[in-house]
Formats: structure tokens, C-alpha cells, sequence
DNA sequence: ATCCTTATTGATAATTTTTGCAATAAAGAC
DNA sequence: GTCTTTATTGCAAAAATTATCAATAAGGAT
């Protein structure tokens, strides 16, 4: 909760207002992680807030840093809250979920920085693929199409 | 067009077939390069295709790797056809494009596959960030709140 | 050219996401 | 505590996206 709590000053601090409804969102992934805006509204919908609402903070909350943006397999955006600086490995059949080497992933940031001037925004990168288990499972059945956005978040 | 012709030869090969709608669509992306699906229909409505059938088949080219996905400022799908292999730096204020050298990329993206086992979809990555001229910008203006999604496609 | 199979489309409805505006309430000043 | 300002919410309607299903037409076989 001092988490919550430390976002909370940092929005007043930039004008902004702490509403039950932030609070309730915020909660809500704080406990939980990933949440698309449809499970965000299951989780909030007690306090009586509206779906209008939950997209709206939502994108709030995000274009302020505070939650992060990672699309999922059906062309849904899912929500997590920010954290340190991290980068993930996503299996786009099973899930499966690895942590990457940050460093490496920062260095290659920073040289491709250097080279080209621009800023770019990496702190979190989700990387999509194939994990080891199912590349073996690919092999066997014919490659079917399936949903297979490249992305990062 | 034999890029086109080429690729209905390889729907055609998986037993797909090809369809005046997604000849059309395939025709306008390959005339304007980056579209969003309500950008696609208005170049082919002329032909009397629905907007679902839009949805339908950029999907269904994408799935079969014959277009790419990219994920624009607003959290919307672009596409665009697949070409080889390469990369894209977007500066999210002003659009400027860079290309990315696509060598750097490609190895610490081996170098990930090694150290996790996992295949990559990166084949073609999208990442944004702020050019020279805007970082410029923003540090006089104050940090204004922005649609920055960290992305790739 | 004609017929057959079935992938694909159009039409429609359902669902999800966004927007406009009046009413509400958070935060600072008193 | 009360008052004021205005960021934020709820409501309702619009827009965007997806799903359903019968009708159509692409492509192979004859």
C-alpha cells in the first residue's frame, strides 16, 4: 500500500486528483498483476464506477507513467502497474513468462541511443515468442495460424 | 505487383484463397505503406467490401505473416505488408522515422534466444522513443502527460 | 465449360472502446 | 469547518471492433 500511497503524492504533486475510483484501480492491479479493463471493471464495479471511467483512468494512469501497457494475445491491451525497470519473455502459445537480462537488453538500448539521438522508451519491453515446449509442439502439428502480434510494453 | 502475385501464390499454396477484397486490401497497403483499418476501408469501399471484411482480412494476412502489425500512438493497430527483415526507431512527438541497424538487433536478439530457449518474433521491431529535435522541445516545455506506449510490431 | 466442396463474404447483431457534457467532489484558501 | 475552483465522474450516445450465420464464389475435379 506505501506503494499506492507514494503514487498517490506524486499525482497530487502534479495537480492532479486521488479519487476512490484511481484508488480502487490501482488496488485492483496492485493485488493482481495483469488485468484487461473488462477484469479491472469486475473488480471495481462494487463502488459503483462506471466502464467510461475505468478506460478513462486507465489511460490515465498510464499515459502518467504509473501503470504500463502490454498487449495480449486477443489484440486486448492489459494493464500492470509500473514498477522498476524490467523486460519480459512472453510465450505467445502457452504464456510461459521469463525475466530478461536487463542489462543486456540496456546496453543494446543505449548503443542504438547513441547511434541514431534518439530517447527511446524501453524501461519495460515485452518481447513475444515461441517458448522451448511449444516450438516442440509446433514441429509436430502443421503451422497453424494464430494470433501473433510482435510487441512490447 | 509480382510481390503481390507472389504472396496470392503463397495463400493459394496453403490451400487460402484469393479473393478480389484481399487483393484490393493488399493493393492499398502496398500503394501507402502504413494504414489503419479504418484508413483500408476507405480506400476500398469502392469495391463495395464491408468494414468487417477489413477486420477480417487484415487479421487473417497477419496471421499469415504476410502483413505486419504495428501498434500506433492511440493504442491502434497499423498495418503494413511484410517486407524483409528490418527495423524502425518512431519518434512519438513528431513521427520522424529512423532505421535501425538491423545486424545489432539481430544479434543480441540470437543472443536472447540462446541464453532462453525461446524464438523470438522480431523479425520486424517497431520501437519508439523521442528524436533529438523533440527532446529538445520537451525540456523547455514542461513534461506534459503523452500516449507512450513502448511498443514494437 | 460445368459441377462440388467449402473458404470467404455480407448483413446484422453483439460487444468493446471512446466521446460530450452536465453534475459532482477533491484540494487548496480562508 | 465553509467556500471556490476545476479536475473528474456518470450518463448516454457514438464509434470502433468482433462474432454469428446464411448466401456467395474461388479453385480443383470432371
Amino acid at each position: 500500500m506505501s506503494c499506492i500511497l507514494r503514487l498517490s503524492q506524486s499525482l497530487r504533486a502534479r495537480g492532479y486528483r486521488v479519487t476512490p475510483q484511481r484508488l480502487a484501480i490501482l488496488e485492483a492491479l496492485h493485488h493482481e498483476g495483469h488485468l484487461s479493463p473488462a477484469q479491472v471493471y469486475e473488480r471495481v464495479r462494487q463502488t459503483g464506477m462506471t466502464e467510461a471511467t475505468v478506460y478513462r483512468t486507465l489511460e490515465f494512469l498510464r499515459a502518467n507513467n504509473i501503470l504500463f501497457a502490454a498487449q495480449r494475445e486477443g489484440g486486448h491491451l492489459t494493464y500492470e502497474l509500473a514498477g522498476a525497470s524490467h523486460h519480459h519473455l512472453i510465450c505467445r502459445t502457452c504464456g510461459a513468462q521469463v525475466d530478461l537480462e536487463a542489462e543486456a537488453l540496456q546496453r543494446l538500448i543505449a548503443c542504438l541511443e547513441q547511434q541514431s539521438g534518439y530517447r527511446l522508451d524501453a524501461s519495460h519491453l515485452t518481447l513475444f515468442g515461441l517458448c522451448p515446449n511449444c516450438q516442440a509442439c509446433n514441429e509436430i502439428r502443421d503451422p497453424e495460424p494464430r494470433d501473433t502480434r510482435d510487441q512490447v510494453s
